[in-house]
DNA sequence: CATTTTTTGATATACGTATATCATTTTGAG
DNA sequence: CTCAAAATGATATACGTATATCAAAAAATG
């Protein structure tokens, strides 16, 4: 009853080991009869291959680099412990990960280091991609070579790159719009607020917000940031003045602090009732927001259970699968102070394993 | 540069591979001077033992069984496809998983079953729990024979199994409050309804919901349905009848029927606004009522996930690890028509593994 | 120093698979 | 029937670890 192993099959079929290990190989040499009653044997005992031990016999290990930004930004940072999570998590079944410091906004340092891992014997590489010819060319030339690369959060151009997993930023943009629709019921006057709709991610969150919005509620101008927190909080002042009866706030982007020191004001004077805020990314200053109440909902796209895919997708390309269509595509997770799931803990160090 | 294994470890040490096996192993029988000897070169050289290497020789593989009730309801067939999803995720890494059924409600069936569990070898046991005597006398044997036993979406007393894979159901109700707060901004009435408040599930849910409720929102005594389709749609007309402003709804329980009816009855006539509708688990029919919009949100306890996680548990259990201890909390997600995932495909059938 | 005890080393087998080699049997063609 | 080609079987080694046994060396005891 224990679980049949190769020899087993063999024995069933009545063929030695070696014929049926060249069936199951497709090492060819086999008459047609003895690879069908060999496939019989397989279906019958119910056969599966113990890829543990295969790989084991085939010294096989998987090796897989993930390029991080190095930036101060709390998201990478929760980015990069996820992967120290999965490496640690993954070792023992023979997967190997390296962690890649990449300056952040710089692609010509990310190409540096993309070129740098040419001849590392690699079998798979994951970054958060800039757009630029020499990084294209980089990833060109490793995928040549039979890597896989993954773009992780920020795509390139879909061909040139073997999967993307990433947040489906039309529908995270559609929730946010969903959030204040619901808490509009009678009409009134939304706020979005984006780092820069030049951005693909950005532009795509704000199309889908619009689609979701009701018809009865009315979508001022975006405001574009650009990054800068006086933009961001100086906007919002003069917006509320504008527009005492302002139902919401959507930030688009990330760069929360402007947002944070002006909606702290308006929390403060008892004028204006606060209008609902929906932002991105449950990190950092944005849990505490949320937790405090400054803010009400937050759309998340999950770092954790990105990288947890993006190993699943380059170990499934690595065993010769094919990815699902939508295997990349990140639901986005919406969070109330109610919902919040706990912080990731970096989990304490253990003693040598045992 | 490659993983090091014992071997080098022992030759790094300046001992006998026999030897630091003895160390890895507490085995015993070492000088002193070895076992730190051995010890800071497995610090030094990184060593990590490669698990799927040392359970093939130990022959050891792991055993787990789910049991899952029979019943016609959409969201069992959910979780029964997700087991048979992961255990032929996990067949390749010695990890042998059997699903069995058991009758709905009906704790002397569920005893029944878990009593011939007894004598089958198996290390470790899911089951949703019913609370009986029998039940946990039987739970109470198998953990004496080493057993690990979760209870998984219903749990009985914490003193009587190893862990618990279940919905935060006080989060839960606190984002169904939250969600009809937001969508009544100036106060408001709305409408609670549980299949029975004697169940300790929709007990803490409903007390969840009124914590989260706005202070000038209006809550209406709590509908106990005892799953009977017609009391629903029935206190819904009437409700709606004697409250015209009624803003939302929250559907604590399950069976939905009676709901659905009475809201289409709604959509309809052009009386009453619809009120906002939250209600429990995406599965099946609730599926198909959030994607034509006839409810608004729904929170679900995502069976997959719920699977995926008890596996880790017991894997862990098994392992000899501690678990952390909110390990088996689930978040409850919320979706709108706008964020819901793809349904879960039953993969299609491959051929054999190569 | 002799003897016992403790510690160590060397070695074999096993787990389930991959891979290779060589001998043997079966098959097909002439 | 003969000979080559194709198919098969038998067997060995390896992967990294677990486990056991026995002999040899080192240390502790008297």
């Amino acid at each position: 009853m224990a679980k049949p192993t190769l020899m087993d099959v063999a024995t069933a079929a009545g063929v030695s080991y070696a014929t049926a290990d060249r069936v199951l190989n497709r090492r060819g040499g086999v008459a047609e009869k003895s690879v069908l009653r060999v496939l019989a044997a397989i279906e019958e005992l119910g056969y599966t291959r113990d890829v543990t031990a295969a790989n084991l016999a085939r010294g096989r290990s998987y090796n897989y680099a993930f390029l991080i930004p190095a930036q101060a930004g709390a998201f990478f940072g929760e980015m990069r412990a996820a992967v120290k999570a999965e490496a640690k998590a993954r070792a023992s079944q023979r997967i190997n990960i390296t962690i890649e410091e990449v300056p952040a906004f710089n692609s010509d340092g990310l190409a540096e280091v993309l070129e740098s891992c040419i001849d590392r014997d690699l079998s798979g590489i994951c970054l958060v991609a800039i757009n630029s010819p020499r990084v294209r060319k980089a990833i060109q030339a490793l995928r040549s070579k039979g890597v896989f690369v993954l773009t992780l959060v920020a795509d390139t151009q879909s061909d040139s790159r073997d999967a993307y997993i990433g947040l489906d930023n039309l529908a995270a943009g559609r929730t946010a719009g969903r959030v204040l629709s619901l808490a509009s019921r009678d009409g009134g006057v939304v706020l979005p607020i984006a780092g820069s709709l030049d951005a693909a991610d950005h532009a795509l969150r704000f199309k889908g917000f619009k689609q979701a919005i009701a018809f009865d509620v009315t979508v001022l101008p975006v405001i574009e940031s650009y990054d800068r927190p006086e933009n961001v909080a100086e906007a919002v002042r003069s917006t509320l003045e504008a527009h005492p009866n302002l139902i919401g706030i959507y930030s688009i982007g990330s760069g929360q602090n402007g947002l944070f020191t002006a909606l702290s004001e308006v929390q403060k004077s008892a004028t204006y009732q606060r209008p609902v805020v929906v932002l991105h990314d449950l990190v950092g200053s944005v849990r505490t927001a949320l937790t405090i109440g400054l803010v009400d909902a937050v759309i998340d796209q999950k770092p954790d259970q990105q990288i947890a895919r993006a190993l699943d997708a380059m170990k499934a390309l690595s065993d010769g699968e094919t990815l699902p269509a939508d295997f990349g595509t990140i639901v986005p997770s919406l969070y109330f102070q109610d919902n919040m799931p706990p912080a990731p803990a970096d989990g304490p160090e253990k003693g040598p394993s045992l």
